[in-house]
DNA sequence: CGGCGCTTTGATGGGCCTCAACGTGGGTGG
DNA sequence: CCACCCACGTTGAGGCCCATCAAAGCGCCG
């Protein structure tokens, strides 16, 4: 009961996967569910312990890392506010989703989740909608790092990125305006995410900077001063 | 009555969606089943007409490719016989499913399929199931894009290709076996996949060639002679 | 202040793309 | 039957984009 209550003052709620489901669901999602801080770098599912549990994000961005035994490393997705983050039916893929930012989740015991899922058609419902969202936006990824040229990757995850970290928040976003956030990423990380090396994304960064389309402040600090240049310069979105 | 006869003798039987559904659903599936043959490049789902479909595939090999407006492409899937085709819940998302070679397969009309999916829950865990698999083989696919040399994609192309070729056939696979099949893709379709120019795969093919790895036939003719060593080459294998 | 992590900037080289020409097999029609 | 064509594959030469190696700048914290 306390927590429908929550639940009606969630952030996220309009978007949250929860919204979607019956009351009755919602209400034994209620009874299960515990909010939890974690903390940047800290790992959600998969890696060694083959971490099972399940959550939706409330604030802050969560990253899923491919690893690769020589080194090499790809992150294949990321996870903002609203989204569902877990691997259902799977003692893990080597894929592993760690907190890129610090997070407030809604979280959910692995087992607990996956028998809901089971007796709760909705919620599985749900989450096939969820899965084939993500998988639609994995291969929208998937194209923009094997043929875009690095300007567009790097305007691409900006675009991404900015349009993610503002939405959800009041008509701040009105076309033309400048927009501030702090990325979620360090350098080294977006260049995982592209497929490219963090100095190139640095001489990136520089180039749309001196051309006024950007600004960066002091550590992660991003200004994006031109978003309809940026867009074009991306030569096409992606979603997630 | 007559379909659930030819079920049992269908080639994919085993490993089919359809082996996990309860019978009751299973015979509801083949109440609406018709078998198709399709030729190579007509096209299952997406593109201009918003064509909505179901299939399983029964042989063949289909290919989910990206379109860009300026004339880019990217293969970012491929089906095996046994896969599911079809993009529930969504009137297409820029993306082609194509015939890569001749098929033969289950067919489902759109709304008929869908709406079955909305009361038989154990075929909508199936499809959940089968979308999870897939969205992780995206991720898997994405890292090799990003992150692998051209000879290590094309091997890893070829080890994938091989072995969905020859799964599901008689004790023929024994280890260190030569391995004939014919390729389902021509050369720029391979590079479609891997993110590479066709002349740069026709010099890995060149180069895996004179060092006895494989042989090629006269036009999409393939021997793999020395599996392990092509294995090796890849660093890591991809699943689908 | 000095050490450390992250970012920036520079110099150089290599891997793959690009453009171009040639080879080859299969189908066609006179 | 064979000359012709066309799609596809192969091979070569050159250049560009990005990786790689290296070093310096900058903010942060002890």
């Amino acid at each position: 009961m306390t927590m429908r209550i929550k639940c009606l003052q969630c952030a996220v709620r309009r978007m949250a996967p929860c919204s979607a489901l019956t009351a009755a669901t919602a209400n034994e999602l209620g009874r299960i569910v515990y909010r939890r801080r974690i903390s940047a770098g800290q790992v959600l599912y998969g890696g060694a312990q083959r971490l099972s549990s399940f959550a939706i994000i409330v604030s802050g961005v969560v990253k899923l890392v491919n690893f690769h035994s020589d080194g090499r490393q790809q992150i294949v997705g990321l996870q903002f506010p609203s989204d569902f983050v877990g691997r259902p039916f799977s003692d893990g893929t080597g894929l592993v989703a760690e907190a890129a930012t610090d997070l407030d989740v809604c979280s959910f015991s692995g087992p607990t989740f996956e028998g809901l899922m089971q007796t709760h058609s909705d919620l599985e419902r749900t989450i096939l909608r969820r899965t084939l969202d993500d998988l639609d936006a994995a291969r929208e990824w998937m194209f923009m790092i094997a043929r875009k040229t690095a300007e567009e990757r790097v305007a691409s995850l900006l675009v991404l990125i900015a349009r993610k970290m503002t939405d959800g928040l009041d008509g701040n976003v009105k076309a033309g305006a400048e927009i501030e956030v702090d990325l979620p990423l360090s350098r080294t990380e977006i260049a995982d995410c592209l497929g490219l090396r963090l100095e190139t994304v640095s001489r990136q960064f520089a180039s749309l900077r001196t051309e006024g389309i950007i600004a960066t402040g002091r550590r992660r600090g991003l200004k994006v001063c031109d978003l309809a240049e940026l867009t074009r310069r991306a030569h096409g979105s992606v979603d997630a």
